[in-house]
DNA sequence: TATGTCAGTTACCGTAAGGTAAGTACTATG
DNA sequence: CATAGTACTTACCTTACGGTAACTGACATA
């Protein structure tokens, strides 16, 4: 796509990145690749199966399969290949007939359990008032 | 073989925004509202117009397409129409010729905005991590 | 010999997300 | 009269997401 311009942070956002202030950044892309990285990351089942193994510790593959309400075998799979690529998960592979493959949280995998929290906290606060803005908005229209 | 079958199960499963299943369900799970409200705010381009309206205060359609980098005008009005329901932002239409449409973000929407902040700092903070593994993964395979 | 278990992989296919481009409505201005 | 400016719709079309189901491999058990 376009490259990306405009160079937009908040100030209320704690940098941990030390750049001058006013100035443009150093790392153009940096915008895209916050966004890129949110893009990924808040997909339907890499959250849902964060969640799982952020609640159950290890687990395996048909247990993931059993908690991850609706995912398909395909789609887990996919889901955590993905998650080891980006580091959230490690994956153990037993050599054992039955085969037994264990999946379990790495630290980057939890701080990122820790930053949706905030966002989980919310939608569970406000998503009432979501339904209610919903419903005045068709009764508006 | 049985795929995937779990207790609850979905005739269809559709992306995101699915409720009842079988039973007559006033009272989908608690999560799965949780899911659906995440998986509605964490779009793309929902997250683009939030960071610009956050940034700016209050702005216009063509202002808005400006600031959105990439953003078309169809999915912008899409974005808008949407956030306006969930009742993030409110839509301000002045009867002047040429048309002037402002928006705003409600308090709502600035307390989503600050619920994705500590998502938008762990993904400045984090991404090179990412980047680094998904190097390590390459190469490991 | 047939069947089951676990952790996948692969092929097939329908849906829907989203981009492009053109059209709409209205008026002031050259 | 033609054009520009604003805020959209609408139609069309391509890609990519994701579901279903069948198949793999190696052994254990009946």
């Amino acid at each position: 796509m376009a490259p990306t311009k405009s160079s937009k942070k908040k100030p209320k956002a704690a940098l941990a990145f030390q750049s001058p202030d006013g100035k443009s950044s150093q790392h153009p892309d940096l915008d895209a690749l916050v966004q890129q990285t949110i893009a990924r990351v808040a997909d339907k089942w890499t959250l849902l199966t964060l969640e799982a193994l952020d609640q159950h510790g290890t687990l395996r593959f048909t247990q993931l399969a059993g908690l991850v309400d609706g995912v398909s075998q395909k789609m887990l799979t996919q889901t955590l290949r993905q998650m080891e690529a980006d580091g959230f998960v490690t994956r153990t592979v037993h050599p054992v007939i039955p085969p037994k493959v264990e999946y379990t949280l790495t630290a980057l995998g939890r701080s990122l359990g820790e930053a949706f929290c905030s966002v989980w906290t919310w939608a569970e606060k406000n998503y009432k008032a979501i339904e209610k803005a919903r419903t005045a908005y068709r009764e508006r229209s």
